[in-house]
DNA sequence: GAATTAAGATTACATCTGTAATCTTGTGTC
DNA sequence: GACACAAGATTACAGATGTAATCTTAATTC
């Protein structure tokens, strides 16, 4: 479980997204795999991935002479703690008129649709 | 509509809360609205009645020699703002991960999920 | 009218973020 | 072994944020 107050800031989530993607990936290779989306220096990739070490959601091991990266949370942990920081921020933490909202201004498709009632369901027959 | 690139931060967002609900409320009266709730100084709702004035969310106009604050945004505009923000970062913009993650791990009573389903089918039956 | 208040303006200051540049050091090259 | 290069460490620096304190000024009270 995420401890609480760590704070994974716009940057650092990209960061995390190709480290989730790939654990273990070295600074150069997380470079690599930002370029092409992001216009990140290599400097600046360095410096997320050292901060996010120092903030204890990354943990660099030692191979080979290099540092390899990897998460300490899960992506789901991570998305629990932003999505609760967001849910009391923005609706004051109730759940209902966030997805209220959600879904009266989303474009979601008949299949969008169609998922999430069969998700709803079973979570009814559930509890 | 808001013009993007506004961001309310957390602090922020309980003045704007405030002020939504009451909208032309002197910067001592909503400090006096926070007061029970919030553990603010009265100097810093002022700090951030200014910021949000200077942010052009609020406009504040003299009445009787005080300054009276209200929302230049609708609570839903920004709600829509801060939302695909939140969307982005953490779900890649992807509306149906998002809903479903929430309804997975929200502790959603059963008079919640029956609201979402109505909503729900109301949007089926409209496009 | 001198002193006190209270509102608003200005300033403060540490931390976090985005975005790197510079410094240090070990390793490989001639 | 002197030199260059690359990885990592340290430093930079402006804007945002949380959290106020101080300064200015106009009105209020003796």
């Amino acid at each position: 479980m995420m401890s609480k107050q760590i704070q994974i800031s716009d940057a650092e989530w990209q960061i995390m997204k190709v480290l989730w993607q790939a654990p273990g990936l070295t600074a150069n290779e997380v470079t690599e795999q930002l370029v092409d989306l992001q216009e990140w220096h290599a400097k600046t990739v360095r410096t997320m991935l050292s901060r996010l070490q120092k903030k204890g959601v990354l943990e660099a091991t030692v191979v080979d002479k290099l540092y390899r990266y990897t998460p300490l949370f899960t992506r789901d942990e991570c998305i629990g703690e932003a999505s609760s920081s967001f849910l009391s921020r923005v609706f004051d933490g109730a759940f209902s008129p966030m997805l209220a909202h959600f879904v009266k201004t989303s474009p979601l498709s008949k299949k969008d649709r169609a998922e999430l009632e069969r998700i709803l369901s079973k979570y009814n027959k559930e509890n």
